[in-house]
DNA sequence: TTGACAGGCAACCAAAAGGTTGCATATTGT
DNA sequence: ACAATATGCAACCTTTTGGTTGCCTGTCAA
């Protein structure tokens, strides 16, 4: 779970992802193609953190490597920790709001 | 949204909004209370990056500041990201499965 | 008024993160 | 077989991050 979030805190991260919903299965070369100014290297290292994270998995296939996006982590995120925190979502606003009124007194 | 997916990275301070969640409205003592084994300088740099990130509102009271859970950019991340990701899942996790039964032919 | 308490600020430090260059390895097409 | 393609690995560098110590400021209470 620490991993997913780490691996979710970098844009150039978040950005490949994105780019794998629109097309899944890309390739590592394919990837670098939109990812502009940025080594090969750099972003085998992303989807190597990406991969960690368990948010994409690859197949070899021939000398090529393909990368699928692997939404779940995400939606374990959403379940886990956005659900619980969803519920005290008026609560909390309710509480600032209040402190805010005590504060000019 | 980078800074936000930034100061969700760190475990501690997914902690303090856990903590926060738990009872809104605490001050720095008392956060740093909760987090043993770190000064109140360090807990203090983590609220200051999640007051950052929108994730804590403060209201200063007196000598002592209160630290108020704010969950709508988390409720965000929900909406923007993981929404979108979510309606991809099973289309994802079907190319993975293809790709995998191709990889073994 | 004078401690004691709550917090802020700045300098400093070690470790991790993001990125690069260079070279090695495996696969494919001709 | 051999050249081109696709990727992996390792060393290295710079910036950011997480944390510390030391000191300063503001507020409350006796």
């Amino acid at each position: 779970m620490d991993a997913v979030f780490k691996a979710l805190a970098d844009a150039s991260r978040r950005d490949l992802l994105d780019r794998l919903r629109a097309e899944n299965g890309q390739t590592l070369n394919q990837l670098c193609a939109g990812l502009a100014g940025m080594t090969r290297q750099a972003v085998s290292k992303h989807l190597a953190l990406l991969e960690q994270a368990n948010l994409v998995a690859t197949v070899k296939r021939g000398r090529e490597k393909l990368h699928y996006l692997n939404p779940v982590p995400i939606h374990e995120i959403g379940e886990r920790w956005i659900g619980k925190f969803e519920c005290s979502r008026l609560q909390a606003l309710s509480d600032l709001k209040k402190a805010l009124e005590a504060g000019e007194s």
